[in-house]
DNA sequence: AAAAAGGATTAATGAAAAGTTAATTAGATG
DNA sequence: CATCTAATTAACTTTTCATTAATCCTTTTT
């Protein structure tokens, strides 16, 4: 499945420290905590980290410090603050510095945990990979991307690899045009006549098995791409 | 001067929505603030938006199944939460439903203003195209030139890519002269005795679609170039 | 006022794009 | 190797749209 997220917690306070540790680690996060925040440039230097968790209120060290200096060396590291300060020019002072998120104590570890999972799939999604996601209400069908079934009403179509990855495609964008370029890039890897020629194919394959509800549409835009338009006909 | 955040605001407060309203407003973004749940699928049609700020507790419609209408219709407009109800397992739900972000009442503009901030620019480095505006009204028209569709009342004309271009040039600097030189220059890419013979062409095809509303014309200036007014009548 | 240049409008043309159906190729499966 | 399946290619039709042409109208210049 999904490679594990992997943490690193930099927290002074034994208690606290140990809490989220265990609670981060039974959700299934690679986590190191440091208590030295010292050490941290050491680590991350070592480690391949997915983001760090600063607590801001250290006895050594504010975080804000730290957080400036891991950004230096490590731009590319995102990180979240973590504070029982939550006086408003500290969240302030937070963001600026390039937080992605600063969450005030105490800290409830559920909400840590969906906090950090929609920044770290986003962040995953966006650096080029595609959404797992695999159920698209179209209308009123269904599709199935990863079965490749496409559903209406009490009946299954099973769809092709191209067919099905198409419709994900489209479905992913409703009502936006979607250019020729970014389809064929995505589902073909490059882009030329042949390739396009192909995708008509399978547009008029979708079409054929969309024609049941008239609510949608696969429409073309001259010289441009497709668009999937939902909600055709409403008010 | 980087183009302005548009977003969409759903308050069913009217205290705590003209609040917000005018903050942000001050703080230099486009926003629109709507009232009323109902409408907010068909402002998002006629808009674009860079985020949606949804309260969850409103009278007629909860923010939740607002939320999950939007993003079935329109999955990749951003949304994030606001709410009184502070309750672990909304924040769960909010974030679950794919929300960026859930504050928490009493909201701090400051706050709210540095997380927007920080999501919207995340996500515009990471979209790697970011939309243009392709939203451009024109008197009672509108026009989608990402879509090539002009909407006028409840009709739609489909726009060749042609017509597009220079509408949506002639709109972004309306009641300017627009020159010959800069239209060919850029639709075209050069400036021949053909091309202008060809912008003519293109110019009839809009005052006809254009038509219906008497309060816009395009003008031309002799031996210069083309003119879209807007207001015309208004005192 | 006549001539010349610019502009508006409509229609004809031709090339490219899209749609469709069918044939072919390639890859898997048994 | 025979069979099946699905993607690609081919062949052909239809549609779309930018360009060009033709004609008439308007403004500017002389």
């Amino acid at each position: 499945m999904g490679k594990k997220y992997s943490i690193l917690l930099v927290e002074d306070d034994a208690s606290l420290g140990y809490l989220l540790t265990e609670y981060l680690r039974m959700k299934d996060f690679d986590i190191i905590w440091e208590k030295e925040p010292a050490k941290v440039i050491d680590l991350i230097q070592n480690n391949r980290f997915d983001l760090a968790i600063l607590d801001v209120m250290m006895v050594r060290v504010d975080g804000f410090t730290l957080a400036a200096n891991i950004s230096k060396e490590y731009p590319s590291l995102p990180f979240i603050f973590l504070t029982a300060r939550s006086l408003k020019v500290d969240v302030l002072k937070g963001f600026s510095l390039g937080a992605l998120d600063y969450l005030k104590k105490p800290i409830d570890e559920e909400e840590l945990v969906v906090r950090i999972l929609s920044l770290l799939d986003r962040l995953k999604r966006s650096s080029g990979h595609i959404d797992e996601n695999s159920i698209f209400n179209i209308g009123m069908y269904r599709l199935n991307s990863s079965t490749q079934e496409l559903f209406f009403e009490s009946k299954v179509v099973h769809l092709t690899s191209r067919e099905s990855e198409l419709l994900k495609y489209l479905a992913s964008h409703p009502n936006e045009l979607c250019e020729h370029k970014g389809i064929l890039e995505t589902l073909w890897g490059n882009n030329d006549y042949f390739n396009r020629k192909s995708l008509n194919v399978f547009v008029t394959h979708l079409r054929k098995y969309l024609a049941q509800d008239p609510t949608i549409k696969i429409e073309n835009v001259h010289g441009r791409g497709f668009i999937l338009k939902t909600n055709l006909g409403e008010k």
